[in-house]
DNA sequence: TGCCAGGCCCTCTTTAGGGCCTT
């Protein structure tokens, strides 16, 4: 049996034939990358065939064509392969309810469910870089100065960066709070709180944490 | 690109509206 390391997490990253699957649109491609112990120790990146022709914006936006798409493999298999990669694995995104709706949307199709934790790089990183000049995954990367690995708009390039921006959100949270051990389920909870209240939220923590180590009695 | 979606979040708010973010 493979024993995976406590914070290992799958970045990942959808391109899609529009916005919202309950509009007809469909995964075009998917980019996704292994973060273990804070490397990328593997990737995946695949094109589909969704059935359906993409529009001109579409093609323009990501650079995937008609072409391209339809000498690929159909998304059934692609996507069934991808869910075999994300088995067991919590999972991040930048703006993750907007891939988590397609990825249940795919799965679906699949007579498949997608139980997985969802964290998001975008809230954490609304909370976290609030004085960023803005929180787009290219924005954040400019404003971190994050090494630009492959191209915006395409699955695996867009999922790298966001991998590289889940590791500089981690090492912040320890510079700037004082906060070593980030568990998902922390940062998780952290997305959820308001921003004023990033400070605070640490403090807690740490006293939680403090009160936890001091020997009972 | 446009406003066809959905959710977060701010403010001139909460009995609402609009910008941001994802493709």
């Amino acid at each position: 049996m493979t024993t995976r390391p406590a914070n290992s997490v799958v970045v990942f990253d959808f391109e899609t034939s529009g916005l919202s699957p309950a509009q007809g649109h469909r995964t075009i491609e998917v980019g996704a990358v292994l973060l273990e112990n804070g490397r990328i120790t593997d990737r995946f990146q695949a094109l589909m065939n969704p059935g359906i022709r993409i529009d001109n914006f579409i093609e323009n936006y990501t650079g995937i064509t008609n072409a391209m798409l339809a000498d690929a493999e159909p998304a059934a298999v692609v996507m069934s392969r991808f869910s075999d990669f994300i088995e067991g694995h919590n999972l991040v995104a930048h703006n993750a309810s907007f891939d988590q709706r397609f990825l249940q949307a795919e799965l679906q199709r699949l007579q498949r469910t997608s139980r997985h934790a969802f964290s998001c790089s975008l809230l954490a990183a609304r909370r976290i870089y609030q004085t960023a000049p803005g929180h787009s995954l290219a924005a954040l990367v400019a404003f971190k100065q994050l090494p630009q690995e492959g191209d915006f708009h395409r699955a695996l390039g867009d999922a790298q960066m966001t991998a590289h921006l889940w590791l500089a959100l981690l090492d912040d949270i320890h510079r700037g709070y004082q906060f070593s051990d980030m568990t998902f389920a922390t940062m998780q909870q952290l997305t959820t709180i308001p921003k004023r209240s990033v400070l605070p939220f640490f403090q807690a923590l740490r006293r939680q944490k403090e009160a936890q180590s001091l020997p009972a009695g």
